[in-house]
DNA sequence: AACGAACTGGCAGCTACTGTCAATAAGGCA
DNA sequence: TGCCTTATTGACAGTAGCTGCCAGTTCGTT
């Protein structure tokens, strides 16, 4: 059972604006570029813009499948097997043009902003929040006490996830994304475990 | 050289404007308190507030000595322990009244904000970023990569001392946070470590 | 006391964002 | 196909966060 003829109305607009704001984006800056023009230019009203994306940061941190019902990436978590995870997590991207179904790639033409313009940052930060909290409750199902599951949840997420990620953008993208999140991983192991204080 | 009459202005002003709002959250809740209605509680212009503290959120993560030109901690931090920079930096916390000089505990007040309001949380997340930025350049200094110096600096500050100081406060703050800290460190060395993953 | 610099308040204005309601388009059904 | 119901959209008005600008005041200094 394909999209009904209202899912793809709405998917095709999602996109449109999407498409259309980092146009903008890339032409004037962020912070130049308003609501009202992204919503003219794509050719709906402002107020359907914040109907689909909340805020302008929304921009960056919305799923387009999860606007019909699809959630993409949930459930694909292995609380025992974090490296893994991460692994298979970003083995999504980088390589070929996009995201699940779709070739949309728009997400990595945002990185730009979502690493330079703090406002999107932190509207990054708070998807992430909202991850860590799920990951916590899996592993505290895993039978982490909530203190630990917590601090795990948060590291990597935050940590190993998103810190390899900005090491990757900074870097130019040249070397494959995986190399800095084992980097990092590896990196922890030693501190938490090497170091003087073992606590 | 004790501080000038502009300079004691100033931090009064500041420290009042801190505690004035904190009352008006605390009685009405934190969206239905306009910044108006802050400045005139606290007898000074809106535009004063700004001039201050920069945005709404800026309440939670301003520096009252940073405004007069003393930082409080910063350059107290060794690359080359973070386990004991960390207890020493949560050791200022929740024992005793307040944070250095003047005895104020404006911060705690405002943590309940913190975890709960998700612009105050965003916030808070831009304040730790920025601190992260200057541990990573400090761990590269002590000869760390720039991958994993990153990695590590953001597991602590976002992981370890975050997540610890929110689950601290999840427990009602009972238990000593530095407990907390010590529980999510080993956690995530037996993580990184132990797991099938070693990467 | 007088001068220059720092600081404050008031005003005007922009833009992000929300509630509400009428208009419209899609889906289901006879 | 034509009608009815319901989801979705657009227009309007309004709130509040935030900034630039300038005039007036306060403070530090010589």
């Amino acid at each position: 059972m394909p999209l009904t003829l209202r899912q793809r109305n709405r998917l095709d607009a999602i996109h449109r604006i999407m498409d259309t704001a980092m146009d903008l984006f890339d032409e004037r800056g962020y912070s130049d570029v308003t609501i009202e023009e992204i919503a003219a230019a794509s050719g709906v009203s402002p107020r359907t813009f914040y109907r689909y994306f909340g805020t302008k940061e929304g921009l960056f941190t919305a799923d387009p499948l999860a606007a019909v019902g699809l959630g993409s990436y949930s459930g694909q978590i292995d609380p025992g097997d974090l490296p893994g995870t991460l692994e298979r997590l970003i083995a999504r991207i980088g390589e070929g043009p996009g995201v699940s179904e779709g070739g949309r790639r728009t997400s990595w033409r945002g990185m730009r902003y979502v690493m330079e313009e703090p406002s999107v940052r932190a509207a990054v930060y708070g998807a992430l929040d909202e991850e860590a909290e799920r990951l916590t409750a899996l592993l505290r199902d895993a039978g982490e006490s909530p203190a630990r599951a917590r601090v795990i949840a948060r590291s990597y997420l935050f940590g190993a996830y998103f810190g390899a990620l900005e090491q990757w953008h900074l870097d130019g993208r040249s070397r494959p994304l995986g190399d800095y999140v084992r980097d990092g991983l590896a990196a922890l192991a030693d501190q938490t475990a090497g170091g003087r204080g073992q606590a």
